[in-house]
DNA sequence: GCCGTTTGCGAAAACATTTACGCATTTTTT
DNA sequence: AAAAAATGCGTAAATGTTTTCGCAAACGGC
């Protein structure tokens, strides 16, 4: 029974009353009984009437449509990473009654892509914005919200961003991470590096107390692939290599995946951390020493706070999400 | 330099033309010329022109913006396999101008929760829909779909639904995993189900040739916490069992990783076969025996059935995802 | 040059809501 | 019991586009 979609003014006939009182009716603000409240609720469902979205948000402009801009570095493999982040991210903005758009932005995506990206902002699409530093992209993306005084947060450092944010220490783990490997009596480090790695190496070497020259980089790539085929190079080039610190946790499985196929033993012959600590890492064989970044709880962060800036909050600290190393079985 | 927002006709009254002409430019339909459009398209981005998009979807109501209801069958740890779906779709409609927004349903959804995804399709919220299977709920938000026009794809076995899907023969697939136990001589099998079982259990003890009373049967729960807690279960009370099937690669994941932490050997002692293989699989030690259900193939067909429903043709032939069994390691 | 067609563009009518305003009616206050 | 305030609801304006219609002007074939 397809019933065809019922206008409001054709719906008020039905009941006899005027669209303002139907409209009163749903929106709970505006003077009206309790009874024809019921009344024209009941019937609404009855007659499966529902206000049109685009009438309403033209006419009060209030969406619940978030958008997430996330960096998509590797489009054939799942980034575990993001997928945690979004699940907290969606937990808490379903508790809002909002949704959550998803957008993955290439590393070097073209020039139409991020033009549309721009437009949702600019279009008044999305009534607020999430974004994942990730490239020179992103922070146009945030200038562009940022122009438009669309609510936005920042997940991640991004250059000129004081406020409304949320950030790891990428530093301070790769930090931990050095002087683990330094501490277990570790000589010859590589350093499977992301792309954006500045940080991440700087602190992998203080923790090493090694000049920066001697510790083997590979990259950039991120996922399992890539990680697999780093082992392949490690021991056909750095043989020596006997500690490797991971730009995530899906290196990290393809890494190890690829040392056990070539028999050599993790930790004992190669002690193996990666950044991340997703659900896959502690359940992997031998389970992850990882880097404890807390997705679930970054996304939820980055929607507490844009939940914030939505009701107008100005300037709010930003949210720290300090990450220890949490030493498992491969190292 | 927050520029103000334009209306079309402070635009159109700046450029010294009418507002038909501004929107000429923009949509390419309708008469104009070619002059006038270049420099009302240059202006608009020296002046950061954008149109309102809730206005512009009111007088033309063709949204971009898509929707996936996806089962969540655990709100803690991410679904592998949904997140490779999404990642198939997302590739899809990107192509195609279109935007994804995500919706969890968790098993046992609040009335209020579904409640706003229906009005998320009668609202007109969004132009096309994309639905997992996966429970009452999902068949529900399909009538809903069906009944508004509303363009709609489902993913998965759902009853009444005989075109715009696509299914996988997850029956054929127990079976070719339980055939496969038999003819390497296990004689005890267990089974980790999820909650959507009966087919499954069905192929598997066909393909085991073995009444379902010797079978072991233990869930629900879909998760790596879930197999882990699983082969703490069998150690303890079902200790004979040499073989087992899982409903989902994480789930093999949590068993394995309790077995090996119990010193049970993967796969003399108890031989692993799970469903989905997710990227993960094939990077776990040991590499997990999967039923190929081709996530990010999934997800593909499905958005581009969807895009030729939204084209106008009716009636798409389901398609059908064959899958097969990869044997890797762990069995 | 003249008539018929095409072209470019402006005026105004949709599109489906929300909400400010105003007018009865009811309730409260004094 | 009269005045004041509050309540319930309808009318109409406003929201920012797209698109139909119509009117000039330009163009083409003789």
């Amino acid at each position: 029974m397809a019933s065809k979609k019922l206008t409001i003014k054709e719906f008020a006939e039905l009941l006899g009353v005027s669209t303002a009182t139907v409209s009163r009716a749903f929106s709970s603000k505006g003077r009206i009984s309790e009874k024809t409240r019921r009344h024209i609720i009941a019937k609404a469902g009855e007659l499966n009437y529902c206000a049109n979205i685009h009438a309403r948000s033209l006419s009060s402009p209030d969406s619940s449509l978030i958008a997430l801009y996330y960096p998509e570095l590797n489009s054939e493999e799942p980034d575990y990473f993001v997928a945690e982040i979004m699940m907290g991210i969606n937990s808490t903005l379903a508790k809002h009654g909002k949704n959550l758009q998803v957008n993955p932005l290439p590393l070097a995506a073209p020039e139409a892509i991020l033009k549309l990206c721009k437009e949702q902002i600019l279009s008044g699409a999305v009534a607020g914005v999430i974004i994942m530093y990730g490239s020179k992209n992103s922070q146009e993306l945030y200038k562009c919200a940022r122009d438009r005084a669309v609510p936005c947060v920042v997940i991640g450092r991004m250059e000129g961003v004081k406020y409304n944010n949320v950030i790891y220490d990428m530093r301070h783990g790769a930090f931990l991470a050095g002087r683990y490997f330094k501490n277990t009596g570790r000589k010859h480090p590589a350093y499977l590096r992301g792309h954006l790695d500045r940080n991440k190496q700087k602190g992998f070497q203080m923790g090493l107390e090694m000049p920066a020259a001697q510790i083997v980089k590979i990259g950039p790539g991120f996922g399992f692939r890539d990680g697999y085929h780093a082992m392949e190079l490690i021991a056909e080039k750095h043989s020596e290599t006997d500690c490797v610190l991971c730009a995530t946790d899906s290196m990290a499985m393809g890494f190890i995946k690829a040392a056990l196929d070539r028999k050599v033993r993790i930790p004992r012959d190669i002690a193996v951390i990666s950044y991340d600590d997703t659900c896959a890492a502690r359940y992997y064989a031998p389970a992850l020493s990882s880097v404890r970044l807390k997705p679930f709880e970054i996304g939820r962060s980055a929607a507490m706070i844009l939940e914030r800036v939505m009701n107008g909050e100005k300037n709010i600290q930003a949210e720290i999400i300090e990450c220890d190393l949490v030493v498992r079985e491969s190292s």
